[in-house]
DNA sequence: TTTAGCACTCTTGCATACCAAGTGCTAATC
DNA sequence: GATTAGCACTTGGTATGCAAGAGTGCTAAA
């Protein structure tokens, strides 16, 4: 028996795959009759069986319970996407497709991440996700005050990918569009690129000294700043679609749906997951990436697959995109429609929304 | 017989209060002996028999079969919750206790509701809801336009209610202060309170000439603002914890679930379900307002019930705070619950985050 | 008007039997 | 040596019958 480099015959190969593939499409264990007249074979189901029993007994098939049909085990599943992975391409029209599904809600990260999210969701049938890293406390690179009352003022907060966020603050007392230009000097001089340890008294001080006679605009400024930054810095998790995952027999019990629904609380866990497999492979990470059942360390996820591939901007990881579905997923479509849809979203944030100022210095090395 | 002003009895009134409580205590129907031996009535079990009978008559009780115990209507519930509304009362402590929750997170009007919805799930342990109308297009009040290198400009587009939205502008040609100064100048002077169908082509050519010499800056913005204002427009509507339903009975198949996880999709029904309930009533929509079974419209909350409030800024209504759970909710602490919740985001809005400009006028009549 | 008692209905749980699907193994065949 | 046909065996699912339990409705008596 000649083997190929993987240790099956080409005919276990083939049977695995039929199986698998079976599996997928009718959720149901297939047996060795099947698989004997399912046209792919010259050989009776009885050889079929020895070499089913050859693939469990390697771990690539499992059966339910003796005398079922045999179903794929985590390493078939493997298995098949690594032979699977050499071969899928993405077309150009998907992502052309994509991207213009993607297009008609340009606006920020955030929401281009919850319609890619959808979108993964609704184009694949299974459950979309997307997640998008913290970011650094005090990341923020400048700062505008644009005086909206005498007693109110709307602070900008620019983040250095060009995004922004306001936030609006009250006084109890006067303040005209000098104090506001004056506090906007102060910050943008005074605390770009500090974190909030290395705000010091006596820097608070010079502060406060540079917007007099407002100078307690200042504080309420940075504390603000302060505030937004640490609430930005958890990152985010958009889950969406669950409900299209309760079609399939694997997640008709409750247990199974509790669980996709409390992903959205271990949010951590999920960034983690995102980040790690990114860093941890040997390729760059432009890869899409396939996690089969308890290849992820969630338990949430245990009978789940995750497929999903991150975003980068300007070289760096901002995000990411998938899809969650039950472990017996159609691979070949999810795979290339992740694939279609980080790279639409690459496309998109990368030409329309990146600062010059930190697209020319693409590989800073400040990680 | 004398009977009360709801037609029925003292002893009919107290068997169907004892029967709502008891289900929703145990969930499960409740027979004459169970009644019987609970301690609030000094009469046989027969006797009950005979006055449950009369209360499924007038449709405040069903079997589910016969020979099983009693369980409440729809209208058994609302008799119980309209007799429940004249005496509860919102205690202080706890209108600060969640208010004091919220502050950590004190933020913009989509972060406070986000919160409020986890807050009002995690208190209740049911599905908590929180939902955000949309805003007119075009409601911007002011804008400015802030230069962050060359070739971008980051639009701030400002809010009556003092938040904001920002948007980041590319443009093929370099633009400094100057014309960012004047774009601002331009989109204040001209579009203030235009909705899309008002700009015209003699309007957008004079904003052009003002821009010039980057007069195609102008309409870039036009186009930008037009997006951000008709995407706002949408409303929005966060529903969290629904894995929490998941305890009850009531949920344990899945089309029900399904049913609620399909909720974020009919975000317009929602929206204008909380709409009509407030304008509807006869007292002005301070209320608690309260929906039991196929009292409001949607097929998916049809077996649940909907308690919410609706959140004001300025005497007009922003958004709604409430609780989705079984039929059989625990109204009582709800409704207090919800009462404090909705107090307490009004207190926090209301003083820290709106305009004075339209804070001095609390009462102006333009709804 | 209330109560005691009884017959009736319906669900639930349990044990049994049976069928269909699929396997493993052995012996015969290419 | 690889393949095949045939048969015994295992298992899940479904239908059936039976007994127990819970609760009701009704009637007759207090």
């Amino acid at each position: 028996m000649k083997t190929n480099a993987n240790g099956l015959t080409n005919r276990q190969s083939l049977i695995l795959r039929t199986v698998v593939e079976a599996y997928i499409d009718n959720g149901e264990p297939v047996g060795s009759k099947y698989l004997c007249e399912c046209g792919r074979f010259s050989c009776s189901s009885a050889t079929i069986r020895n070499e089913m029993a050859e693939l469990e007994a390697c771990g690539y098939l499992e059966q339910p319970h003796t005398s079922s049909g045999r179903v794929p085990t985590e390493a078939g599943y493997r298995f098949y996407v690594d032979s699977l992975l050499e071969t899928y391409n993405s077309t150009a029209s998907d992502v052309e497709r994509i991207k213009n599904a993607l297009k008609e809600k340009r606006a920020e990260l955030d929401q281009i991440l919850t319609q890619a999210s959808r979108l993964a969701s609704s184009l694949t049938n299974y459950t979309g996700l997307a997640v998008r890293p913290g970011q650094r406390a005090g990341a923020f690179c400048r700062y505008e005050a644009i005086c909206l009352s005498p007693r109110s003022l709307l602070l900008v907060m620019i983040n250095p990918d060009g995004t922004a966020k306001t936030r609006n603050l009250r006084t109890d007392f006067d303040i005209d569009k000098t104090d506001a230009d004056a506090l906007a000097r102060t910050l943008n001089s005074c605390i770009i690129g500090l974190s909030a340890s290395d705000i010091t008294l006596p820097l608070m001080m010079r502060m406060e000294e540079m917007c007099a006679p407002s100078s307690q605009l200042a504080s309420m400024a940075v504390k603000c700043i302060y505030e937004t930054a640490t609430e930005r810095n958890d990152g985010d998790v958009r889950i969406e679609g669950v409900n299209r995952l309760l079609e399939y027999p694997e997640y008709s019990d409750t247990e199974s749906i509790a669980g996709l629904l409390g992903l959205g609380d271990s949010k951590n866990a999920l960034l983690d997951l995102v980040r790690d497999s990114g860093e941890g492979e040997l390729d760059d990470g432009d890869d899409v990436k396939i996690l089969i059942g308890s290849e992820n360390r969630l338990d949430a996820l245990g009978s789940s697959a995750l497929v999903f591939k991150t975003v980068k901007r300007g070289g760096k990881v901002v995000g990411a995109v998938g899809v969650i579905g039950p472990r017996r997923m159609k691979y070949q479509n999810v795979i290339s429609m992740v694939d279609s849809l980080a790279s639409g979203i690459n496309e998109l944030i990368g030409d329309d929304m990146l600062l010059p100022t930190s697209d020319t210095e693409r590989n800073d090395g400040n990680e």
